[in-house]
DNA sequence: GCACTTATTGGACATTTGCGCAATAGCGTC
DNA sequence: GACGCTATTGCGCAAATGTCCAATAAGTGC
């Protein structure tokens, strides 16, 4: 095979291996059962466990930024971004996602590679709702004195009611996820309630 | 030594090798090692290792819980006890504190009796930040129609702060987590800035 | 002093881990 | 068809880990 193809093959059967077990319990040779190869053939490919860790981590964490980003250019004006911009963020296509960031959140602190990538995905999720909300105070439909300062607490308002609903789903469900930040960005945002309810599927 | 002595100095030691390590390094040969004694010795005081960290971390986790609550108690009224809370929230005596919780929440997906005791207790914190709110409502000093969605979201909201900070130094500091999440609850609960402000050091 | 309980030790055991290495297979080039 | 490069294999190694257990030390009540 390709050494490229090879090497991407190897990222997505780490990732599937991670969201299955988590990033600590995450194995050379669980991957290499997953890919249907020799565990020595990923020791061919990436210098040690921590490098396919955090690329893995990259790649999947990379990929949702861009969907949502993507997904909020989308929006017809601030406010319509906004509501793409939650619409992504609360999708519940499970939680595999939200249960690899408390992993890396976690191991931040020890795995300076992953602390880096997540540090900096981190702050372009704060840009992302940063640039919205100058954008919604600029057209007069959002009131806000600190953008900078509200996208934290909207991004750490999310990240933090996530986090609730991944590690005890019995105190939090999704669906208050999805509301109660909503509520919350229309407070912060002096949006009359309901504003930025999800869309219903049509 | 005492049995509950010996118990005590046991869980002491464990919670000194999670703080440094973190919970998924934390060893039976560590905390051995840490109080000076043979690995067999814990075993023969702790069924498994998932008992002896969780019953470590309940430990630290719930005097942490038991400080704040007691401070909150000597508010003069609501918003003087909210603002207690907040001193106590975001005093910077370290971080190990919250590193353990990030700890606690990703490894709650494993570890059954982990995650019992921290929802446990993020359900105690939750009811804590309610009940100031719900008296702040009865009596007029705030505004407030979801007590239960708002206290929700104050205690995500530093939680979400407070992972940045531990997570990521250089992103949000210390002192941006006691702004802005201090700021944030005043916005919740219709109150002017500044309402919540940090206590001047006497 | 003697039996009996219990705290404590130190190491054995099976398992799992990341990693390395010699051997093999596959494939393109002359 | 021979050669050479490299992808790939499969196993082995050393280290680490949770758990268990037989042996010993230290009391403790009679």
């Amino acid at each position: 095979m390709n050494p490229d193809d090879r090497r991407e093959a190897i990222i997505a059967a780490t990732l599937a291996v991670m969201q299955r077990q988590g990033i600590a319990a995450t194995t050379v040779r669980d991957v290499a059962a997953e890919l249907g190869a020799s565990s020595g053939l990923i020791h061919h490919y990436m210098t040690s466990m921590d490098e396919l860790i955090a690329e893995a981590f990259e790649r999947s964490a990379g990929a949702d930024l861009l969907a949502t980003s993507n997904l909020v250019q989308q929006g017809q004006d601030p406010l319509d971004q906004l509501r793409y911009f939650f619409d992504s963020y609360t999708r519940s296509d499970g939680n595999s996602g939200m249960q690899l960031w408390l992993d890396a959140w976690a191991e931040a602190a020890r795995r300076p590679e992953l602390r880096q990538i997540s540090q900096r995905l981190n702050e372009a999720w704060q840009q992302l709702i940063c640039d919205i909300i100058e954008g919604g105070v600029r057209g007069g439909l959002m009131t806000c004195t600190d953008p900078v300062a509200a996208a934290w607490r909207i991004l750490s308002l999310l990240d933090g009611l996530h986090l609730q609903e991944v590690a005890h789903s019995d105190s939090v469900t999704s669906a208050q996820v999805s509301n109660w930040s909503r509520r919350g960005a229309e407070i912060e945002l002096g949006l009359p309630p309901g504003t930025l309810t999800e869309r219903e599927p049509s």
